[in-house]
DNA sequence: ATTAAAAGTAAGTACTTACTTACCAGACTC
DNA sequence: GAGTCTGGTAAGTAAGTACTTACTTTTAAT
């Protein structure tokens, strides 16, 4: 769909003369101010003055619109909830069906980090929701994250009985390439915009992210060749047994 | 200085009656208060009001104290800031004299995250001042990210010239790492209390977090065995002799 | 052209906010 | 025991805050 677009023509509408606007054009128009505010600023942070006026319009629209200032917080909230993020099923099905981990992790990590990039605005969003323990945290939560959990976790597994991975627990794994790539993500949004510390293409860093992980995860990598293929029996590979068990509960 | 015996003083006395305090106590004892409400609800979402009644004495006396509420948040950022932090270079010196670099990385870890999880006050308080904006998150991203990234990227470089690791730029390694713990840590915290997600103590997240990074980032694990048999057997000495030292405990 | 709904506003209300003023009470010195 | 320094307060103030009310203008179908 083409929210740009729209985004655009909404934008140019108000901005020329403040003239009067379809109904629905006026609610999707606040409702993307109020968005980039909350997202500025916070809940708190923001006033329903502030809005209005970012809006072009009086104080009392906006509460022709929204009840409360909550229900317009919450609005955004559902909205970006259910529209604003990509599940990994569809992006991922076709490398997943090869088997190739590679770009499995790869396309994961750059479709992610592409993704922040472009909407900066619901990351934030998110951490005020988080810190602010706003429902939205939990939904986002139980919507978003579990999900990708349970998919990538069930990939994972697949590839442990195929003896492609290391048998870790998969959410581990995924800890830690999803912190790999979030916590890049927030450095350059949230920390570092100057990129300071580490300025790299998103293309770049996923590579080099699913190096690294392919590196600590994969069988080859944890049973480094030394007697025949199959049956070394090293303190690696105790170890790696022993935390397998300790993982099933 | 004892300032947690002070700590504790100030609070049975403040506790007790709510009777008269020495000056400096009750500066003290606000500035505690105030730094546990500006953790849980951000800097705009406190009022000196609260902090006030939370500290048993009216808001005027906040005011003694602090000529501004940005005054106070501020003696309470500069103070954590300089205070709070741990530097890794005591805390791994000896590992890295050693050049064990899986005691270097788990260590460091394991530090980093008991810290998180002992002072989870902070944690919010420096995601609010990031979100907000606020000069803290720069203060906090010059006096010790940076420091981290410098003498962690130091002993990185050392190790590839030694040729046990890859050679990636190290900040990449440095961001990787930190974000497996930061993110971990900030999910445990922010995100999934209850850990329904993932539930494993830090010590095992440290370890395993480490496997990973290691796995990785390590000569043998970028250049699988076919050619000579050094790195092939250096990887090996290097990997059983880190899970014996992991063993004595 | 009439009319009724919809889009819009100016000017409130009731309450909260950060911050101030004027005053008080006990402990200490002299 | 007079003076004064210090920890403390009650009761403000001016500027916000979310939200409302009473009213006007535009649109568009009849």
């Amino acid at each position: 769909m083409s929210r740009a677009a729209d985004t655009v023509r909404a934008d140019a509408l108000a901005h020329q003369t403040g003239g009067r606007m379809a109904g629905e054009a006026r609610r999707q128009q606040i409702l993307r101010v109020a968005m980039r505010l909350f997202s500025q600023h916070g809940f708190r942070g923001t006033t329903t003055k502030e809005i209005a006026h970012e809006a072009g319009v009086s104080e009392a629209m906006v509460f022709r619109h929204f009840a409360t200032k909550e229900e317009l917080y919450n609005a955004i909230l559902d909205h970006k909830a259910c529209t604003g993020t990509f599940d990994p099923c569809n992006l991922l099905a076709d490398a997943i069906t090869r088997k190739d981990d590679r770009a499995v992790f790869a396309q994961l990590a750059r479709a992610l980090m592409q993704h922040h990039e472009q909407d900066t605005e619901f990351l934030r969003l998110l951490t005020h929701a988080a810190l602010e323990e706003h429902q939205l945290a939990e939904l986002f939560w139980d919507r978003v994250v579990r999900q990708m959990y349970d998919f990538l976790g069930g990939y994972i597994r697949e590839r442990q009985r195929d003896g492609a991975l290391r048998s870790v627990d998969p959410a581990i794994i995924i800890r830690a390439f999803l912190g790999m790539v979030i916590h890049h993500s927030l450095n350059n949004t949230l920390w570092d915009k100057q990129r300071r510390l580490l300025d790299i293409s998103n293309e770049r860093a996923a590579r080099e992210f699913t190096d690294i992980l392919l590196g600590g995860v994969t069988s080859a990598a944890a049973a480094p060749a030394r007697t025949n293929g199959k049956t070394k029996r090293s303190a690696v590979a105790a170890r790696t047994k022993k935390s397998t068990a300790k993982k099933n509960r």
